[in-house]
DNA sequence: CAGAGTGTTCAGAGATTTCTGAAGACTCGA
DNA sequence: TCGAGTCTTCAGAAATCTCTGAACACTCTG
């Protein structure tokens, strides 16, 4: 087994990359790679060499967001958490607010320019664009946690 | 007619948000914008209050990802860009490598935490996921383009 | 081919974001 | 209720990113 730090760090790297901030990146990047199924704020820290602060603060961003959860843990005292089911849908899922904000400027913008103006047609395609996205990215996601998990119920 | 400025700033932020640095972003929203078709880099730079290194380099960028494209402009010493159509397809586009570099990672860390361990399941789904998505991504874009212009020929 | 008008580059200033670490809040068992 | 252990908050330090503007490069026109 090759080492597994180093594709923590990259992979870490490529959700910097991709808006996350790097502490926050990098704690995601350990739930992922960590050989148990729940960890502790403390080995985070101690692991990734950052602050209690720092570990906090990626904690309660990634469990706002659905990605993490905390697990009962009986008979300790640190609270633990562990990666839910389906995280990456719902990470891709949580951007979904830009869409919709992409969307309202679009509109706002129309009204602001006027029907006839040459604005007017570019921000209508702009307005369709997201419109369509805001309509199909969800239904994207759903289908890919139906063929994963086929003949579940909700 | 409402405030063009003030919506397109507002549309700006949301770009920010997104991603794109502050300048292009305004940039790209003064491209929405514009009464005339094309605009120069002068007239952006004396629009937005920003140097003509930071017009130079928004250029650049929103060229180099193919929302904008430079206009032949006779009887002029000045370059003219416009925006492309399609661009905000062509903008969404620019994210696949994000997707796939996230695929990459995932591929990656199963080769590093090797096959039977706990982080292994994990990235197994992560891997499935990105692949899926770098599959129906492009798709679900092309979907777009040919509902808004059916009929043409590629 | 000279020169005016434009465009591009890049070092450094400036603005913004992110992290740290210590103070304080909270929690739970005794 | 007390106190040890843990977590959260937040002001300021540190790191990072972005913009500016002047120097340089390029490109037409006459």
């Amino acid at each position: 087994m090759a080492d597994t730090t180093e594709a923590a760090e990259r992979m870490a790297l490529t959700l910097a990359q991709g808006g996350l901030q790097k502490a926050t990146a990098r704690v995601m990047a350990a739930f992922m790679f960590a050989d148990t199924d729940s960890v502790t704020a403390a080995e985070l820290g101690e692991q990734l060499r950052i602050s209690s602060g720092s570990v906090s603060g990626a904690i309660k961003m990634l469990s706002t967001v659905g990605v993490i959860e905390r697990v009962p843990a009986p008979g300790s005292r640190r609270e633990h958490y562990r990666l839910r089911d389906g995280a990456w849908a719902t990470l891709m899922s949580s951007q979904n607010g830009m869409v919709q904000a992409m969307f309202e400027a679009a509109d706002k913008g129309i009204e602001a320019a006027g029907p006839d103006s040459p604005a007017a047609r570019r921000l209508g395609e702009m307005r369709d664009f997201y419109g369509f996205m805001f309509r199909e990215l969800p239904a994207l996601i759903d289908r890919w946690r139906a063929e994963r998990a086929p003949g579940r119920q909700p």
